[in-house]
DNA sequence: CTGTTAGCGCGTTCAT
DNA sequence: ATGAACGCGCTAACAG
């Protein structure tokens, strides 16, 4: 039962490690009937290289630079203490992260922030990539000088990006329509939206697939004008009182971003708070408790630590040339209830 | 930007590479003082032990077992999968994963494939436990013959299992209650209850948990005694086809365990198939296809790779006597609607 | 109690 | 086109 190393498939084969060497990393030099010979000691041997010699040997290293937005967005402090728990982690395993904490709302300080960045000082990039074309360009030119690039959360499909970490927005407003509309009664009613902006892809997206499920599977319900508050909780606040004060036969909310406390804030203070269906996304402490006290109804969420593991193991892939997984990094789109709720202590 | 090895470490306290790696590792067989004085070092220089380099030198490896159920149950299979799987992938970081089919119905088979495990063959062992008393004994001795065990899927408390790689149930139950209460209008209705069987531990505190929110939350909702059919589609289709016979009126449906396809078999027949809100577990390839088309309008679900992932980090853990990371490790319940499936090709 | 030394399996020169 | 030899950073056995 002991490992086959490549002695052994050198010594099957009838030539030098080097050779074996040479072979399983497809580097030339190496006649067409000497290479057959060692596939074949390989595939009778059944040898599988050993990560820890190859990976003490080639004294390789990552080094990933994470562009996480700043501000007082509980998610992106989730994503950011992720990432930063990682760092801590995985240093043994060779592999440096470092955040780089980003205005989101400023294209140009973005776009600058990935100027600067160069095969030098990084081996690939994650980025919370706001809908900027001077972002779109930021990444298609670090590409372009050897950095692998990856979106995290918010998508920038045009860019020449590698890969999108997150989730399915589109499914994602999907299911909270599915949501406000199988927990409403069957009866007429209206149904608030509040965004931060129809600017941002994932909002638009989310409002998009929200009022197709709504509009086809729940006619009686109407859907009111989209208003948007920037993810800002007074901004909110002030909307959804407004929202209230004008329909006072409001039926549903979607929050389509951040910001649900400001929401929520305003929707206590309605007369029939508990009777308004409140669906909203990310889970953060805010939200937890809103569900477990019953005024939120459902919040639709993804995993922020999913999120990071899947950017790191995907960056890591794209450094070494090696196939994405497509099924392994696929981000769930998680739907919570006051039952489902996982404890927060940890991830 | 160098790396710093034990070397450096070992200079800057004034002492030899030994020295330092035992105080790393915490071997016995050094001064208080010179202890403390590589610890200072270790700080000061930040040193990172090389994971790659410990690996290699220890040549460690993990030959953990998995008792898996065998027996047509899509979800044992999707786990079977993924185990395998990952036996493959991780072959190369010295970790072996076998898979012994199991049948979960036979508590002294399972019992006796546990008896000869051993140090000598296996580092570790992962089992999805049924609730017999001569497996927990089995788990126990096992357990004291060094071999760490965790439990998966279905759980042992009682047993001195390391550790539990699964969901909540009665947290599951709720959440199918909930999902239950509402999706039906507010309207008196009577509520069915499949089951494998109440005797399965995690079938129980399902039961018990959707009980509880239906009770407390939806008092109008009447619900009916729980029928066992073993996880067995025909015997399923033939509990369901009479419950429908016996109760006209039947609103809702929560089919507690496995066998989900004969359930539908007996709700597509009836006369108000698509009026009756039918909830269920696992994410199949027959329960996808059955949110699609609307048969079924929930699937509380857990996710087989998170599962195989977390039992061989865990188990990994054990054998390295490192600390558990529970946040971590927690497995999510998983909601499904027709709009948040994944696609169903990958993990 | 502490230091010295020889590998672990693979990548990477250099020499042939 | 191929082979030999060294070193990656750490652990483990053996000295002292």
């Amino acid at each position: 039962m002991k490992r086959v190393t490549i002695h052994d498939v050198a010594e099957a084969a009838g030539v030098s490690l080097a050779t074996v060497d040479r072979v399983l990393n497809g580097r030339p030099g190496v006649r067409k009937g000497t290479i057959e010979k060692v596939r074949q000691a390989v595939e009778t041997l059944k040898y599988q290289p050993d990560s820890f010699a190859a990976g003490l040997a080639k004294k390789s290293r990552y080094r990933f630079q994470f562009l996480l937005p700043d501000g007082p967005n509980a998610f992106m402090e989730d994503l950011t203490r992720e990432a930063l728990a990682h760092a801590q982690t995985m240093s043994g395993d060779r592999l440096q992260v470092h955040v780089e904490p980003i205005d989101a709302f400023d294209g140009h300080r973005v776009a600058g922030t990935l100027a600067i960045l160069d095969r030098t000082v990084c081996d690939g990039v994650a980025v919370v990539a706001p809908a900027f074309p001077e972002v779109r360009a930021a990444i298609d030119r670090l590409q372009a000088r050897g950095v692998p690039v990856v979106t995290l959360v918010s998508d920038h499909p045009a860019s020449t990006r590698q890969h999108f970490v997150g989730i399915d927005n589109y499914a994602a407003g999907c299911t909270a329509g599915r949501l406000l509309g199988r927990f409403l009664p069957e009866a007429p009613g209206k149904i608030g939206f509040i965004a931060g902006s129809l600017g941002l892809r994932d909002h638009a997206d989310r409002y998009a697939g929200c009022q197709k499920v709504l509009a086809e599977g729940f006619p009686h319900l109407e859907l009111l004008k989209v208003r948007e508050g920037r993810d800002d909780n007074d901004r909110n606040e002030k909307l959804v009182a407004t929202l209230i004060a004008e329909h006072p036969d409001l039926a549903g909310l979607y929050n389509i971003g951040a910001g649900n406390r400001g929401v929520a804030a305003a929707l206590v203070n309605a007369p029939r708070a508990k009777q308004i269906v409140f669906v909203g996304h990310e889970l953060t402490p805010y939200t937890h408790d809103a569900l477990q006290s019953g005024i939120m109804d459902a919040v639709i969420a993804q995993d922020p630590g999913h999120e990071i593991r899947s950017a790191i193991r995907v960056l890591k892939a794209l450094c070494d040339g090696r196939p994405i997984i497509d099924g392994q990094e696929r981000i769930r789109i998680d739907v919570f209830l006051k039952d489902n709720l996982p404890r927060l202590d940890g991830s």
